[in-house]
DNA sequence: GGAAATTCATTCGTATGCAAATGATATCAA
DNA sequence: TTGATATCATTTGCATACGAATGAATTTCC
């Protein structure tokens, strides 16, 4: 019996026996992997800046200046995992920080011009990254499986 | 410019204006968001296991007695990793570590009868947690997804 | 206006995840 | 047989990732 058919049949029928239960084909363990891989992709390609550091350059690129806060919710981070990440890149000079002139609490958070020099000249390469990840799959495979991992994410 | 131009632009060319990186379309970034996804499923399913624990124990109930190593690989966890996991288990009476006779670099890795007891009780929910992870397809497109991710993983 | 609730940020503790260095043991090869 | 290699495990250091607790500032609502 093939993994599919497991699946279909886990769908269907909503019951099998426990000796089935496989954990190479379990969707967590295979998600789990195929973020692995990414990863390890990731770095050959950019040793200097870890995917969550590189996240967060890029997305100020897009939206500008953020409270960190805003910034942790447009790119999937918690509010503790985005301060450590902010904290490294304003150590090493990419981002700056600045108090919101009305509202006190928050943090504002800036691409420095050489954090806007780096993520220019780093987004080539992460195009190169988004293909190799995607390289064992046809075009149309592309189109499909992004589809439906964008439902799942 | 129209979607449709860049879309022509990126097929004849391939090549795009560096405006059109949107960090919400790379494969990674969404990978990295199925994830964790998947993993407050698990942790709401599941409270007092983390999904590498999880599959510590499911994998040593699948091959029995194995080195921590060997386990590492079938789990897909760097030395490093495995040793913390399986210390953790060890600490809560879930497998029990012994050395290999003949070679004794190895530390052997086994269930304990606790441990298997857990690992049966949890695997009905640990199907609740692969059908909630892939509840947002049809039974097609999860066949579909699955045979893609795999080929990523 | 002022108390209650909310939001923003920080800190602490725990758990992966991986690179690199190290030590112990085993295997290979001259 | 022994010297070089390889394998297994451990340790250290760094970087996410998140729950929970805390404090400061703001907003809501009576």
């Amino acid at each position: 019996m093939s993994a599919e058919d497991n699946l279909l049949k886990l769908v269907e029928a909503e019951e099998v026996d426990d000796h089935d239960y496989l954990l190479q084909e379990q969707v967590g363990f295979i998600l789990r992997k195929a973020h692995q891989r990414h990863v390890s992709i990731f770095a050959a390609r950019i040793a200097d800046l870890t995917p969550p550091q590189f996240a967060a350059l890029a997305k100020l690129r897009d939206v500008g200046e953020t409270s960190q806060n805003q910034l942790g919710t447009l790119i999937a981070m918690d509010a503790a995992t985005v301060k450590g990440v902010i904290d490294r890149l304003k150590a090493r000079g990419l981002v700056e920080l600045s108090r919101h002139e009305v509202d006190k609490r928050r943090l504002l958070v800036n691409l420095t011009p050489e954090g806007r020099d780096a993520i220019e000249r780093l987004i080539p390469l992460a195009r190169e990254i988004t293909q190799e990840t995607l390289a064992p799959l046809s075009a149309k495979e592309i189109a499909t499986f992004m589809k439906l991992l964008a439902k799942l994410a």
